[in-house]
DNA sequence: TTGAAAGCGCTAACAA
DNA sequence: TTGTTAGCGCTTTCAA
């Protein structure tokens, strides 16, 4: 609690800052506001000296060029819009860091929201975010459908989709396989012995929680010709720590028990771990667990933590590749980068 | 690899988007620009026919507020700039997000930069979000001083330092007393028996990392007194897994052998974690571990790892706070909002 | 090489 | 209740 002091404000501090335009710039330095543009933008044209001059006017006033000004007369606006579904989640954050490293270099800076998945929030950040005249958007859409993005569509606002396939080539789009990745990680429980698997999804309405499920259902279906096997499966409200340690009691109660399990993601398996190690539950002895994103942490528990891979960072640079095609290139054409998944085998899954 | 068809572009596409503006808004709707503007910012003043007229003409043609101009005329940014160390760290992220919920339900969108602590990307960010007039910054800034910000500070850009005290009161500051979290950390190893022990810290540029060296010097002055103890001090080129895991042999060479070591944040601590497990070294019988700002990731490793918690979440949302105080508030006055650091012991120091 | 001035899209004061 | 219009800060054409 440091008041600064009790008195009334100081002149100095009650002085309001007058923002300073290229007019008080042209002033000082006794030139026009032209010429002081001229400066800025093409100095090249100008006069040595009154460059000089211009350049310390600049200095000496503390003038920083007004963004809103220039764009309104035409210019751009160096911005680009990130949503992901969640800035907790390292996946998204590898992601977003991947976008950064291409896109900065560029000139750009980043306005970021993160939807927890909610399409409220998402029309919100994607509004806000047109209204700011983004140059364009990287998103992991939050709905099922790509209707919330139709209007980025209509007004030719240039849009990736993170993680997310692009029907009908409407945007480009950075992808991984996730029916791939649920068929791999729930076959590698297969192959290794299991028959009763427990699958831990997250809400449906998210696209990679539907395809990894639906990999997960092709690995039953071709493993099922050889022997019967069996996956329950249990939803939970999000991909979160929290939820998946939650979900360990419903996991213990499923009879017969079950001997392997597979998450949606690592911060599932991680809540799942932890909660297993609370009641005393032996991984991989008693109980398997396969997680999904290769989260570095996971790597790091004992048991280390079976993981299907996914190159976020590439992810995101990927995409911002895309997307400065799209925003330079007249010639640009919607493509779909795709990833490969790769099963990382740990200790969590092999006795 | 989708190319969309190799055809020349459909009428469909090559067809630009125009922008619209208020007034198509107004021509569509057969009122003038200002009526448009009314039923936008002022609806009750318009009547009740021409306002659903005017918004079905925004509906048909897809209008959307062009905030430059708007704020051009003196309107708000709806923006805050918020940079940060290192968006790869959950401890940062927490922080985001933290300034997120608080922000975002006062209809802000955030520009996020992460600088790697290089001031040179730090002037970077702060000049772009400066140049698009955020109407306030968080910042974690990265050089020891802060000469960076004195810019923001005579412009009068509200400014609020996350994570470190403003000297002077020259800014609204959210901290944790990392001296004291220092302290802790060692102290806690000299209580349990500990004699010899590494300190791996990371640059001595991050403030950070300077205050919790003195709080670990701290602790080996006041544990002096009683029986002689002694630390090494190792500094790493940045505070990551990878640094944390490539440190290891330096501290496994020191002589006499540690028997504990401080890390000055959690990611490194998690580095040296799995360093020392391929290296066979048995923790914390042959080496205790203490980390710094309690990731939930460090609490599920075995062992478990005892770090030094801060309010991760608080300090976003508490910084956030005090700058829509300052943005709002005409009698607003600089304070710091601190919080205490807390130890959390776990498996990793207590064998 | 520099200056004068129009105009980007919007809001708000004022007039009708 | 609605329309007209000046002007926000900047860039850029055109004229000098």
């Amino acid at each position: 609690m440091n008041s600064k002091r009790t008195g009334p404000p100081s002149t100095a501090e009650i002085e309001e800052w007058v923002p300073v335009t290229i007019r008080d710039v042209a002033k000082v330095a006794g030139v026009s506001t032209g010429t002081v543009s001229n400066v800025l933008n093409r100095p090249a044209i100008v006069a040595e000296t009154t460059r000089q001059r211009v350049l310390a006017a600049v200095e000496s006033t503390g003038f920083i060029r007004n963004t809103q000004a220039y764009q309104l007369r035409g210019g751009r606006s160096h911005t680009v819009g990130v949503v992901v579904l969640d800035v907790s989640n390292p996946f998204f954050t590898e992601m977003f860091r991947g976008a950064e490293s291409c896109l900065q270099s560029e000139g750009y800076v980043l306005m970021l929201g993160s939807t927890d998945g909610l399409t409220e929030r998402e029309a919100n950040f994607v509004r806000a975010m047109e209204e700011h005249r983004v140059e364009g958007v990287l998103i992991t859409p939050a709905a099922a459908d790509l209707v919330g993005l139709a209007g980025l569509k209509t007004r030719g606002v240039p849009t990736v989709l993170l993680d997310r396939k692009a029907p009908a080539d409407e945007f480009c789009s950075v992808t991984v396989d996730d029916v791939r990745g649920g068929e791999l990680a729930a076959r590698h429980l297969f192959e290794t012995g299991h028959t009763e698997l427990v699958f831990v999804n997250g809400p449906t309405t998210v696209r990679q929680c539907r395809d990894r499920r639906q990999g997960v259902r092709k690995a039953v279906r071709s493993t099922s010709k050889a022997r019967k096997v069996e996956v329950t499966e249990i939803s939970v409200g999000a991909l979160t720590v929290r939820h998946g340690e939650e979900v360990v009691d419903r996991i213990l109660a499923i009879s017969p028990r079950p001997t392997g399990v597979v998450c949606a993601n690592d911060l599932l398996a991680l809540g799942v771990l932890r909660g297993l190690a609370t009641r005393g539950v032996k991984v991989p002895e008693d109980l398997a667990v396969v997680g999904y994103d290769d989260l570095i942490f996971g790597s790091m528990l004992s048991p280390a933590l079976t993981s299907v891979r996914q190159p976020a960072f590439e992810l995101g640079s990927a995409a911002a590749e895309l997307l400065l095609d799209e925003v330079r290139n007249p010639d640009h054409r919607h493509r779909e980068v795709r990833f490969e998944p790769e099963l990382v085998v740990r200790a969590s899954s092999s006795g």
